[in-house]
DNA sequence: CATGTTTGTCAACGCTGTTGACCGTCACGT
DNA sequence: ACGTGACGGTCAACAGCGTTGACAAACATG
């Protein structure tokens, strides 16, 4: 197979896998994207992509990590903690981790996806939270502000409404960031 | 065909179909839920299904409807109004709403789907709470508060939160109230 | 009674994720 | 140097999916 038709500056072709399997799966989501088609932008057979990776799900997994600079965040003073968190997720929207989020979401009929956002939504949001929060119950409330950017997330891009997506930023932070300081503050 | 087997309450074979399919996608989801067996639990051919609906996506669309007396909540006093809203929806996930929202979204590849929960959360939520709320950006603030519920809702039932579903509905109604009054009350 | 329309059936299509059988290549122990 | 595993890769095939074309039966309408 000529190996200047494609990924020619990645090495193994498992790597190969990966990086088309990154961007696939980042583009279309789990559902519309194929293992022939991962295995076709890699150069490679089609079952070569399940022998390496186990499954279409496994590789979904490995690919689609949430990551981000969210405990840069939450390092700060918690005064004005709300709208910086909002104006955090209205930036982190055009990169990586707005999509991902997204495709998660859709693919979380599988338990194993379900327990995949579990523990990364508990490692990089409630935990980094809670151990800010002050005063009482402050594990049920940073949950409750992983709920709230959940819910912006949700409206903004997994069913995005218009007037939403079209508003102006820093009203959305000033007024969504007012509520969720609320729960930071705790009354 | 025996009609004693499986659905005999049923008049025409049409009906038997929604309902199987109502059955169905509401306890396995979109993606789980086969032509296939929509189509034995109505005692059916499963191009029959098809035949009549026009295409699984469609009878999904046709079958999970967003409803409930959502204007009820309301219609009652600003006052306190946040409160009310997230008891609604707690109470709301053990009946039909929140299983069927929660497919829904988890639908939401396609855009036919998008549109369809875009429009009945515009007629459900948003233009009831935007018509009661005072001060500016009243649509805006609808749409937030529609955030809210959405990341409540992705919280307990899409990636459900173990220590968040256990937790003591009283509380939970007070804190997140206390944040969706904020956005009613507009600062 | 003839005719057109709806209602239902069957087999098949092209697609999907996945696997069993096979082949080539490399490292290693004797 | 030679056999011998182990590993990486390929091919064809499987069972299941949503959907459709061809056709039959049942009905309403002129």
């Amino acid at each position: 197979m000529d190996p200047t038709k494609t990924n020619e500056r990645s090495k193994t072709p498992k790597e190969a896998i990966r990086q088309a399997a990154t961007e696939l799966f980042a583009a279309s989501g789990y559902a519309a994207t194929g293992v022939r088609a991962i295995a076709a932008q890699a150069g490679v057979d089609p079952a070569l992509v399940i022998r390496h990776f186990g499954s279409k799900e496994a590789l979904f997994l490995e690919t689609m990590r949430l990551e981000g600079p969210f405990l840069q965040i939450v390092t700060g003073p918690l005064d004005g903690m709300g709208e910086r968190i909002v104006r955090y997720v209205l930036e982190s929207g055009s990169e990586s981790m707005g999509p991902i989020f997204v495709h998660l979401l859709r693919a979380s009929d599988s338990e194993v996806v379900r327990a995949h956002v579990r523990n990364a939504v508990e490692d990089l949001y409630v935990e980094p939270v809670s151990r800010r929060l002050e005063g009482d119950e402050a594990s049920l409330r940073a949950r409750l502000v992983a709920a709230q950017i959940a819910g912006l997330i949700t409206t903004l891009w997994v069913v995005p409404d218009p007037e939403l997506t079209a508003a102006n930023p820093g009203r959305l932070a000033r007024i969504y960031g007012a509520a969720i300081q609320n729960i930071i503050d705790g009354r």
